[in-house]
DNA sequence: ACCTGAACACCGTTCAAGT
DNA sequence: ACCTGAACACCGTTCAAGT
């Protein structure tokens, strides 16, 4: 619980994951713009150069945190399509949305282009891997090929987007979750 | 033509518009993070400091450009809505996702989470202005209310955003075109 | 093997001073 | 009114040195 430095050891033991949660902490917190390498070093309680004894470079450790958010994706839609709903292709779009607005910087990071620009393959295979799961159930539910997959995904990371920008308006009293269940359905809403 | 400063008069004279235009070529070559103030200035031949007698910060230079951009946006959505094609939706959905991948750096920063944060108003007016007009025509067009008119506008939204984080990989030999108007027709693609 | 402390070359931003 | 030059408080990153 000591995050104050005066008291700490001299060999953290642990700093690689300790930096990697207090990252995603700061990361939902401030955006990823307001997540410096110095502030975290301080935030763990340890010097300003002790993160590059675990990750190569600020980049590096933005890619180690949107790695473990398509991990968590992937997990995420793994469950709901291991539980076995009646409308699976609706079930994982809700899911899907709702990942993105309960991970609102880190779903942002995973798509970040600039992180997408330095070619990381680790990154490239955390993406791949989740969607590779993600395209086979929604292409085989759907049955109506590539542009119907493509245009249901496109709706669902649409959606997610809009409604992480704030461009999507809620009316008076209306339940967000329900609006995206409507929407991913594609159905008008309410009885 | 100069950009040198060593003959450059004491006053620019038009120094805001030569920034707006300098910082959009650099932005969509940089990308938003390799667009410094200091770099902007050098390139239009003016000292690091002078920016700041036209713009607050580098976060209100930031704004006007995404400004500038939903104004492009919406005379582009007006000139398709104005040249009165047999699909209205269809149209200005194809014109969306094509103004995004002409101007990806723009596109992306008019979305900027990190410019909503800062509320200020003329990107508000911009956005709101930009998607009032489109809201309208969409609505109208679909008479199917709420639910469909924002499930058109996600599948869109998501169709640039994919599109421009290079996550719908083009198969061999496929027009990107056709794929974007496919798509948002929602019909199978190709004869 | 892992971390510190001091340094380097940058930033965005401010402000007195120049024209 | 508009711009410069020098300064300030920061960054990310490097590297010798410490344990």
């Amino acid at each position: 619980m000591s995050t104050s430095r005066a008291n700490a050891p001299y060999h953290h033991g642990n700093l690689r994951n300790a930096l990697l949660d207090a990252a995603l902490v700061i990361l939902e917190r401030e955006g990823e713009a307001g997540l410096g390498l110095r502030d975290l070093a301080r935030a763990v309680g340890v010097s300003p150069a002790a993160p590059y004894r675990h990750f190569d470079s600020r980049a590096a450790l933005l890619e180690a945190l949107a790695v473990t958010g398509f991990q968590r994706f992937t997990r995420a839609m793994d469950e709901v399509a291991a539980s076995g709903p009646a409308d699976l292709a609706s079930a994982m779009g809700k899911t899907y949305v709702l990942f993105a607005l309960q991970n609102r910087a880190l779903f942002r990071l995973m798509f970040s282009p600039q992180l997408r620009r330095d070619h990381r393959p680790g990154l490239r295979m955390a993406s791949d891997a989740a969607f590779a799961t993600l395209r086979h159930v929604i292409g085989g539910d759907l049955k109506e090929g590539r542009v119907a997959a493509l245009a249901a995904w496109a709706r669902v990371h649409g959606l997610a987007v809009l409604l992480l920008d704030g461009q999507i308006a809620l009316q008076a009293g209306e339940d967000i979750e329900a609006l995206v269940t409507a929407i991913v359905e594609n159905r008008p809403v309410a009885p």
